[in-house]
DNA sequence: CGTGCTACCTCGCATTGCGAGGTAGCGAAA
DNA sequence: TTTCGCTACCTCGCAATGCGAGGTAGCACG
């Protein structure tokens, strides 16, 4: 199985979930991602859900110089991303219910 | 969220868990996914998928006549389709933890 | 000046769930 | 008998989206 198909339908809430702990950009939210277990995010892949997660206004952007490389282009939850990212979450748990049922089917 | 976008990557290993309390049929598979709570899998998943698993040689097939209704196709797990099926549970439990583990940055 | 890190981006492919549509057997109701 | 509803199978093509590959640039250090 892979890792990638898995990230399918949840990379948004992902990464909405980094952006609840503080703005953040590209380059470091695809760092966050891969420190928390998600290994093999690919940058174009956050670099995409970003992308339509501003132009659906679940994030807004800002840019801000950096001391160590080019600008930075940062990201921030709107009103409308908090909401999304938490009926998500919920969508999300349920979701892992589900599959934790049929996961333990054999054992009856 | 879209259930449907959460499903891809994971509906292989739902299938197999199904299959793994016993033999089982298309038209059956579904409803059992949807008893357990994934309600919209559509029926052309779960046949695109047995496809792909039956290619890979993850399942095999036989028919079986019915009282109820035309034949029933069954399907049941290999050798491969089990092992198939450890593999992808384990990598599924790594990474609802590293989702868990993003979830509940928020409250750093 | 080359190397390596930070940081941004685009293009197009591959995967796959699903809606829509179709075929057919069977039993019960009209 | 005809029709309806359930069972049960299938195909076609669209839509969504993660990712690989590729590109641009600033900065620091040797």
């Amino acid at each position: 199985m892979d890792d990638s198909q898995l990230l399918k339908g949840v990379l948004d809430l992902a990464v909405l979930s980094v952006l609840e702990s503080g703005d953040s950009y590209g380059y470091e939210i695809v760092t966050r991602l891969r420190e928390a277990g998600h290994e093999r995010v690919g940058e174009a892949s956050v670099y995409g859900t970003l992308r339509r997660l501003h132009n659906d206004d679940h994030v807004s952007s800002y840019l801000e110089p950096s001391d160590s490389g080019p600008h930075r282009k940062y990201y921030s939850l709107t009103t409308n991303g908090r909401r999304r990212r938490r009926e998500d979450a919920k969508t999300w748990e349920r979701f892992v219910e589900t599959m934790s049922f049929l996961l333990n089917q054999e054992k009856k």
